[in-house]
This record gives structure tokens, sequence and C-alpha cells, in this order.
DNA sequence: TTCGGTGCAAATACTTTGCACCCTT
DNA sequence: AAGGGTGCAAAGTATTTGCACCGAA
């Protein structure tokens, strides 16, 4: 999916629950579009040369990712970031690579943790809808860092 | 690892690190080691009557998840909870799903990640250390109360 | 005795809520 | 015009920090 296709995705989903196509909303959904890696509510306040208000943008957050158009995630940094859902049709999802020396973040394809999932025994008869998936370690650039020293 | 085996690992540990063996310490290990699923400082603070300070709880959480004696997970509910971490010479680990309908959070074992980890392109030289994996559903409780209704 | 650890009070960080005004529909 | 949305101020949680006293080694 492009960031436009992504884009049109967003603002048809507003539509479709009767939400009002705002300044705030289509600021924050370009933004989320347009990102590389989730960005934290203060990232985009940032961003927006806090112009738009912390409150609005958290509000704003909250009400897209009940809509199931961002996702949420906690990379244990102390709050939240939020990315792009994989839209309805895609059937590819990422995960993440969090660097714990430098923080970086960056994605990662090729999940396979849904095959996975047909060999491991769950608990009761637990329905699985989703998953996240975080892989901690050291990015290469801190890595030759370290050996350099 | 019995728990008996774990408190002694713990204890040991703390005696390496230089620490010294206090109530606090001691009791929070031990609460640890006994419960089922992860606690949050809260938690802890209630299941211990409220006994012990609530900072020297968190205080206590950090050191012992620096030592490493602990694993901090972030489960979407806006606050950490702790739980023991393999030991050293565990090779299993287990990971969680939780039930996003009543909260509930339970193990699950039979991580093939490591596996499926061979046969993943990640980024750069990224060098994992460890993983998190969180499934995201409906308990089979759960399940069953909304068909009868 | 010494110095790390604890408890109290206060501060900080992130996020949410109440309410009046504004602007999309 | 009407009602959802925004901004401001204030409140609510979760967690951290400063400092004096306490107690394990």
């Amino acid at each position: 999916m492009t960031k436009d296709e992504r884009l049109r995705w967003f603002e048809a989903t507003l539509e479709q629950a009767g939400m009002r196509r705002t300044l705030p909303r289509r600021v924050l959904l370009r933004l989320i579009a347009a990102s590389e890696r989730p960005l934290s509510a203060q990232d985009i306040y940032e961003q927006t040369a806090e112009e738009i208000n912390l409150v609005t943008i958290y509000r704003t957050l909250n009400e897209l990712t009940r809509l199931e158009l961002l996702i949420r995630t906690e990379f244990g940094e102390g709050f939240y970031r939020y990315e792009p859902a994989p839209g309805p049709s895609d059937t590819e999802h990422h995960h993440h690579v969090v660097c714990d020396n430098c923080g970086t973040i960056a994605d990662f394809e090729g999940c396979m943790v849904d095959a996975m999932l047909e060999q491991t025994h769950l608990p009761d008869n637990f329905q699985v809808d989703s998953h996240t998936l975080t892989l901690h370690g050291t990015c290469g650039r801190c890595l030759a860092q370290t050996a350099t020293k």
C-alpha cells in the first residue's frame, strides 16, 4: 500500500465512522503515514511545531487506534508509539527491532508467528486476534562502535 | 527450576552484586517467584499489605531488572509488570496471551521465535539478545460467555 | 562504624477529563 | 443551526528523585 492509498483509506474510514474531517486529524494521519518509524505523542507535537494541542493529539491517537487505523506499541521507553495499521487487504505485517544501546527502532519483515502458532499449544481455547513481537539487542552501528573502542 | 532453586539463585545473585540482604528485597523476590503471573508494582504493594513503601518497591524492581533477575513487560495496560527471568541455565522461556476482554494474562510455552529468526532477514547486522512476544485476543472463558448471551 | 538502603515528601512524566468556545456538516 | 471537535486548565496515574534516618555488614 502506498502512502497515498493509505491516506485515502484513512480518510474513507473516518468518513464511514461519521467523524469530521478536521485539521488535527488530517495532519496526524499524514505525519504518521509518512513516518519511517512509530511516533510518540510528543514526537507528533514537535513535528507539528506545537501548533496542535497535545491533548488533541492524545485524543486523536486514541480515536484512530480505536478505529484500528493505528497500532499502539510500547517499546520499553515508558510511553506509547503509534504507527499505521496494516491495511484491511494487506496480508503482510511487520515487527520491530530495538537497539537497547542507542534506542533506534527499525522494522523487520517476514514474521512467521502465525505459522508458528499452528504448532503451538495455547492455554484454554484462547482465540488469537493479533500479536506483537519485538526483538531487543544491538544495532550494527552500535556494534561497530563498540568494537572500535 | 523450582521456586526454591529460583530463590536461591536470586539471593546468590544479590550477594555476588554486593547488595545487602534486606527485608524488602527478600519479600519482593519471594512474592514474584511465587506468582503465577507478572505482577505490577501496585500488585506487590497490595500483596505486602502496604507494609513496604511503594517507592522502595519501584527502586527494588529496577535494581532486580538491571541484574536481569526480573523481566519487565508492558501489556497495554499503562504500567509495567514484572516476572522472574528464565534462569541462566534455562533454555526455555515463555510468552503471554492477553485477553483483551477481561484482561487476564496467561503464559504459553513453546516459543519458536529463535528458530524463526534463523530464516528471517534482519536490518543491518542487528544482533538479537532477547525478544518479547505477546498474543492478544479473547480467552476461552470470555468466548463462552459471549456465545451464550 | 560505615555506607548502602529505606521511607517520606515532593517532583516529574505521561495521559485523561471538564468545560466553554469553535467550526464542520 | 446543531453537535462533534478543539484548546485550555486542571486532574489523574505511574514512576522517579532528594534527603534524612536506619540498619546490615
